[in-house]
DNA sequence: ATACTCATGTAAGCTGTTACATGATTCT
DNA sequence: AGAATCATGTAACAGCTTACATGAGTAT
């Protein structure tokens, strides 16, 4: 099987992992899980599943509910071998961030002092919100699998250092202070953070 | 004109806010500053700086180099006022994420602690080669243009906060110090970080 | 009866990357 | 002379999102 793409590896993961699954149920559980560092839509699950079923690495069994269409995915060994590899190989993993409040900061200079600390207000609302979805989140005692509580951890801790980060800028400006300041030598004398 | 992409908000800002450029300019800009939070090809910057033009938000004065094309991109009014919409529109802003070494790390529960730890390192070897990139991208003094610096100091901590949370969590694994623990009752202790 | 959730999928389109192509200039 | 950098661009493709379409079961 070619290389797999990031949706067939989170598609791997969720049945290898957490056993045999529905494309629907794979669907809700990103949702309130994996979304924040690796979404997946709907119109990504049901094509992939499709391929990796072609491909070898599942197996699908249907079980209707009642008239209603429903396909159970399990892993098969080839998909287990591909996704333990996947997850030893060490591989130069992608990292990749868009974050558009931060690129307004980039860009904040052509702006005055109010306008200013709302862009950053902004970006503070921003992590707010996430921090409010990982809450809400918050996964449910599994003593055998501690892992998806330790990524969700990840999650609370990145976004309140954001906000944190941000409440400072906020009030580093609003008060004139400015972080960090240019000497007139045109030495920085940073601020210890 | 028609919604711009976020390839045109960034083009719009580095030759609105930081003055008249060539695309190959902000391209070798982006690649030092922007890149960590919103990255930009060549593939996307030359067509899109063609569609700026066409649409009115930029002008392009042509001053070869010698024999070398060489193609100045300036903001003209309507261009200027975009940007300032955008930058202070407080838009609900786009905040992505693929972390793919979290995702390893979310399905972590199948590998033994020598192979999580392995993953965990992967994490932190990313990060601190990202650290690596930012610090090199140091900016050069600037006293009008302080938010470059704010958002290099943004990119700074953050990898610095995670390539931290990877150090702990990689002892906390190692000495069979779990962390937090699942008690007898269901309940989790969570140890405060 | 109605709305919501379960459940699966497709089609169109957007955004972006990679790889390639071209050629001039400058540095070593 | 050769390598690196300046400079612009295109073509193919990958990956993903949005919106739509369909229909059955369940809760109010």
């Amino acid at each position: 099987m070619a290389d797999l793409t990031g949706t067939a590896h989170l598609l791997l993961g969720m049945i290898g992992v957490k056993g045999r699954r529905t494309g629907y149920e794979i669907k809700r559980l990103a949702e309130r899980s994996t979304r924040f560092f690796w979404a997946a839509s709907p119109g990504q699950i049901y094509p992939e599943l499709r391929r990796l079923e072609a491909g070898g690495l599942l197996t699908r069994s249907e079980e209707p509910h009642g008239g209603r269409e429903r396909n159970v995915y399990s892993v098969t060994e080839p998909g287990e071998r591909a996704l333990r590899e996947w997850l030893t190989d060490g591989s130069g993993s992608v990292f990749e961030m868009r974050n558009e409040a931060l690129l307004k900061i980039f860009f904040a200079d052509a702006l005055n002092t109010e306008e200013q600390i709302e862009v950053v207000r902004e970006m503070r609302a921003k992590h707010e919100a996430i921090l409010d979805g990982v809450r809400q989140a918050t996964p449910p005692y599994e003593p055998d699998r501690k892992f998806g509580y330790i990524s969700w951890l990840y999650g609370l801790g990145l976004n309140t250092w954001v906000v944190d980060w941000c409440k400072q800028l906020e009030s580093d400006l609003a008060e004139g202070r400015i972080p960090f300041g240019f000497e007139e030598d045109g030495s920085v004398a940073a601020r210890p953070r």
